[in-house]
DNA sequence: GTGAAAGCGCTAACAT
DNA sequence: ATGTTAGCGCTTTCAC
């Protein structure tokens, strides 16, 4: 026998708490070589139905359960993707995640997962610990805009999907909501409903789709050959104190704007509460970009810019497995397209000011 | 040199697609010993600052980043905690995730999860793909009622919680909320308005929080003398057809109930709809199990029984880190408060029928 | 301050 | 059908 101290003749297993039995234990308690057991273990065939009893029966007596860091140390690759967003608890990332998560286990993998807090560092902490982690792929809804310290990573062939907006300063896979067109059409929706001073109430103007939302408004209102007042324009973080104070300022203003277009659901969520706390004042026609739950049921309802966030995930998952099947190519840039939904909001008339 | 044919004299790292360097690498081209890598990569000391550097040089020029597997395999711990819960895209576990999440950042640990689809069989494959993977600890909200499969690896010290609903089988740690008593306050809340005819929509009744919030509806039920019928009780899948056929029993009976109380957040929404599109009949009491986004901006606002997910996971997650910084003693059970937050839905008198 | 050797638990390649 | 050997890339131990 070549084996260390950790066996006794007994077949008693090695159980110090913290340790758990290997396959040479399951081995050696089913008087069988390694290898059989790693054949019984991975249902690998040329094992005999009695051997592999006595095998199977080992693994439960001892509770054995093999190690994956050893298996992926050696196979090289770890059935596993990592996701990287901005915050689990935002309602518009849970079908997202639920989508990519789903691909994932349809292709066998787990999904690692967590959220950069809109923090560039923290997001590149979050990439780089899951490529130590040795992920095959990555899902990043990025919160910064340079994401050179990925090309060693891509070099080595991690597949890597951009989601909701793309990379900066490197070549690659992304998905993306058509944020430009959607938003010229929920301005040019409101527009149409006769309203000529429209106010923007955006997302940080770094982030890539606070951009594009607001190159929609602005080409809505030039089609329409309307001018845009700086006053209407509003783009930064989107905690509720900030939106109301922006919102706030549009809606006092000597020449009030009569509706706004709010650049994502955490935005018009704040808004809705604004304008019903207003509602004695003058009505305020409201379009919101994203979809949220509930929108149809309040009164009126929200008119939105629908994007399918578990279409988006999928969409990148999809993409990301076909890479990893060898799926090789330029890297693809995906626009889906948004939908404008009227539920009331949208469809109210400027009020006679 | 020792090495393998993997480098050169001329310093070339090894870059066929795929294969990432490794520490000898590195070590190769600083012209260092690997255990000198070892040391710089991990910030150990004990390294000259011109030693340092060249290493660090080495590091960026090939492109290195430490394989945590073979790290994993070596030191025996993970630093990863696998979260299990039932659907990511349900708007109660995003910020429960997200509190588990932040309490791993805080102790250095990645978050690995999935979901169980409210599958027994899905959970437990899952759990058990987490244990291969030697995650150091483990928050699950349980679809099944039997653990004892986890009885190896809570021998061999996989810290584990239970968050929302208790173990079956085994002892072990759980987080829960107060659903016995929420639900009674609520049901007494409508009794307290005159209701005496009131309808429980839940979940399956296999579910623990389904049968301890029936439990509590009972209480509040019979603390009033009030009796209950078959037909005011429906317990089953939260799928919107299935509420929506329940509901309109229940307020289609020849006597119709007067109020409902709502066991999660999903058939609250469901149930709000419905009471909507009924709007032009009588009204109809409704108080919800869970608190929800915008629920106060219904009309009439939501009454709810809310239960704070965030505390929930931040609880279970504290509890889990103590296990694993070695607090030891018996499985512990936390029961975390509910609140009653009255909105309008709950304080609807009984239509005179 | 630095490095050589052993070995974590598994799988791949090759015996038998 | 089954077993043996080597080694994945790192950390640990111990020698220098």
């Amino acid at each position: 026998m070549t084996d260390t101290a950790r066996d006794t003749a007994t077949g008693t297993p090695p159980r110090r708490y913290g340790s758990r039995p290997t396959m040479k234990d399951v081995a050696t308690r089913a008087g069988v070589g390694l290898k059989t057991v790693s054949r019984v273990v991975n249902g690998e065939p040329g094992v005999t139905p009695d051997t592999e009893h006595r095998v199977q029966e080992a693994i439960t007596a001892l509770g054995f359960r093999r190690n994956d860091s050893a298996r992926i140390l050696r196979k090289g690759r770890t059935a596993s993707v990592g996701l990287v967003l901005e915050d689990l608890a935002d309602p518009f990332y849970g079908p997202l995640s639920r989508a990519v998560e789903e691909v994932a286990r349809a292709h066998g993998a787990l999904l690692i997962n967590g959220s950069s807090a809109e923090d560039p560092v923290r997001e590149q902490e979050l990439v780089l610990a899951l490529c130590a982690r040795r992920v095959d792929g990555l899902v990043i809804i990025p919160a910064g805009d340079d994401h050179r310290y990925l090309a060693p990573e891509l070099a080595a062939g991690v597949a890597t999907v951009f989601v909701d907006r793309p990379a900066g300063r490197i070549d690659a896979d992304a998905v993306l909501s058509d944020s430009f067109g959607g938003a010229r059409d929920a301005v040019a929706h409101l527009i149409a409903h006769g309203h000529r001073r429209i106010g923007f109430l955006g997302d940080q103007p770094g982030i890539h789709t606070a951009a594009e939302r607001l190159r929609g408004y602005h080409a809505a209102m030039a089609a329409a050959g309307l001018p845009v007042h700086d006053g209407w324009l509003s783009l930064g973080p989107t905690d509720p104190e900030r939106v109301r104070g922006a919102a706030a300022a549009m809606l006092d203003a000597a020449e009030p704007v009569t509706a706004l277009f709010a650049g994502n659901n955490r935005v018009t969520v704040t808004v809705v509460r604004v304008l019903t706390e207003r509602a004695a004042a003058a009505p305020v026609a409201l379009v919101g970009f994203d979809d949220f739950e509930l929108a149809d049921l309040l009164s009126p309802g929200i008119t939105v810019v629908a994007q399918d966030a578990g279409r988006l995930g999928r969409t990148a998952a999809d993409l990301l497995f076909r890479r990893l099947d060898g799926g090789g190519g330029e890297p693809r840039r995906v626009v889906l397209p948004t939908r404008l939904i009227a539920r009331g909001s949208g469809e109210l008339s400027p009020s006679p000011a």
